[in-house]
DNA sequence: ACGTTATAATAACATTTGTTTTGTTTTTTG
DNA sequence: CAAAAAACAAAACAAATGTTATTATAACGT
């Protein structure tokens, strides 16, 4: 039961975003990327997280129809206490921690990265992987675009991705900028942006010039909040938190990973011919060590 | 963090049970079979489930070696926020799974990417890790190899990497072969190679010629015992199986940032120093989109 | 049985939390 | 540009939550 009232706030906060002045649309876009936290938090720290004074919060509530602030976020809290009682897919972890010493340090860094693979994989329904999929697959062509960091990632998904796909195109090549690419761009294509925040300049503006051209923007991110303003037609989300000093792509590797294998599925026998053929290929032209 | 604390508290107050008084124990029970709610509620919520009073709570807190209940329940409540965002990854694979027909699929996808990672992380010990960050902080220089799919990994290592460590070099650069910028390794350097059977031709001439110079070679692969040939000073394992037609390397990503952390923590002080000097530089440039 | 100690509930207290009020700033409208 | 309306932060207030003190009860040893 509040799972659903939970996701349909979440809903409403999205679609209305937009029309709500700047306190409100800080504490709507905060909701939206941290529903876990804003449920278990008091008024006093969310206000001081998102940076917003407690009535705000008080009077967001008021707006969406609540009589209180505690009705605004006792879905949220019942959402937590539901979705704690469902299986321990990482006791192992928690076995390592008893350990002590490396093991407890193996256990932490274990329990970083693990988190945020299967927060990217629960958040995403599968539904937006197959949309994006379809999208892709339909595509005159396909534009990856990202620097720095998720370049790696986007490098990755063209390896993998052009032998089930001819149509694919790494934004940012030639010592270009990636906007550059996208120039030629039109509303049979596709962009398939990745970056975090905060955003890349370069990125944005590859986005903002592509749909101002009319292709479709697929955009992996850390906040489904934030990148409402590009209007994406699907956001992909995964966070990127660790506690360390950079940033985990991890997570994004694991959806893009998804996202291939459900091209591969959907792209049907001839992308698997593909496939073999290129396999063959390789091991033909003495690519590979024989022992 | 809060999972680990909250399992080890759990643990104690099973151990200690049978020693405890009326109504320490009927609040160990109850703390033991319902975590959850424990953490979410209020003392006094508490207590009127259980039955006994609201210090009663308070005394088994400090019994237990906590200043106050608060410190008692909170590993309670981050594990419940946890939980919520990384906890249940097995419960939604298993909803998809029983829709059946393409929903299948695609939670065998899921469940392949999650047990990678999962694997790549269990297998491995914290001390192989922690001779491989030490190997490459003592090294004049770096030489990552790779090519093909894995080469976007080292290229994302690279990346995150040279921020703390100045002395790394991609392999394969300059159209060149991976073998000729080994040529200039001695036995002060490190090669770190990543590949997947089959072995990349490319790679492993790499790899031999590194020995042959006498550097360390740190390799990461999927088989251990496959690698043996080459004497590897450090062998790190992940599979890449999948169902599909491609291989998944999610667990080396997984892998290699298990390592950078290590190397950031073992670098210290000025290490993360260089990192904050880097973030300050690129918002500096105006890299960076402002809202 | 008696006194002593441990255990527990009640109630008083202090702190935190949610709500409302007030005044100021920002935005909108005429 | 000025008036009105909306949005906001600061602070006052009330309710809840956590903590401590007091008193009563139960367990234990001599």
């Amino acid at each position: 039961m509040g799972q659903i009232h939970k996701s349909r706030i979440i809903e409403q906060l999205t679609g209305e975003l937009a029309t709500y002045p700047k306190s409100l649309r800080r504490i709507a876009m905060y909701v939206i990327d941290n529903p876990a936290e804003f449920g278990m938090d008091s008024i006093r720290d969310s206000a001081s997280l998102i940076g917003v004074s407690t009535n705000s919060l008080v009077r967001l509530a008021k707006k969406l129809g609540f009589e209180t602030y505690h009705q605004f976020r006792a879905p949220f809290r019942e959402a937590l206490t539901a979705s704690a009682s469902s299986g321990d897919a990482g006791q192992w972890i928690g076995e390592l921690y008893e350990r002590g010493g490396k093991e407890r340090a193996r256990a932490d860094a274990a329990t970083s990265v693990m988190g945020n693979v299967t927060d990217a994989l629960r958040q995403t329904d599968a539904d937006s992987i197959a949309l994006a999929a379809d999208c892709i697959l339909e595509a005159k062509k396909v534009f990856l675009v990202a620097t720095r960091g998720p370049y790696a990632l986007v490098h990755y998904f063209y390896h993998v991705g052009r032998i089930a796909l001819p149509n694919l195109v790494i934004a940012p090549r030639h010592a270009n900028a990636p906007v550059d690419e996208i120039l030629t761009a039109d509303e049979n294509d596709v962009v398939l942006a990745i970056s975090s925040m905060p955003y890349s300049r370069e990125t944005i503006d590859a986005c903002e010039m592509a749909r101002k051209k009319g292709a479709k923007l697929i955009l992996m991110s850390d906040s489904a909040a934030n990148s409402l303003p590009l209007t994406p037609y699907i956001t992909l989300v995964s966070p990127v938190s660790t506690p360390h000093y950079f940033e985990s792509y991890v997570g994004f590797f694991a959806l893009l990973e998804w996202l291939l294998t459900v091209l591969v599925e959907r792209g049907g026998e001839d992308v698997q011919q593909r496939i073999q053929m290129f396999n063959d290929l390789r091991s033909d032209a003495n690519l590979y060590w024989k022992m």
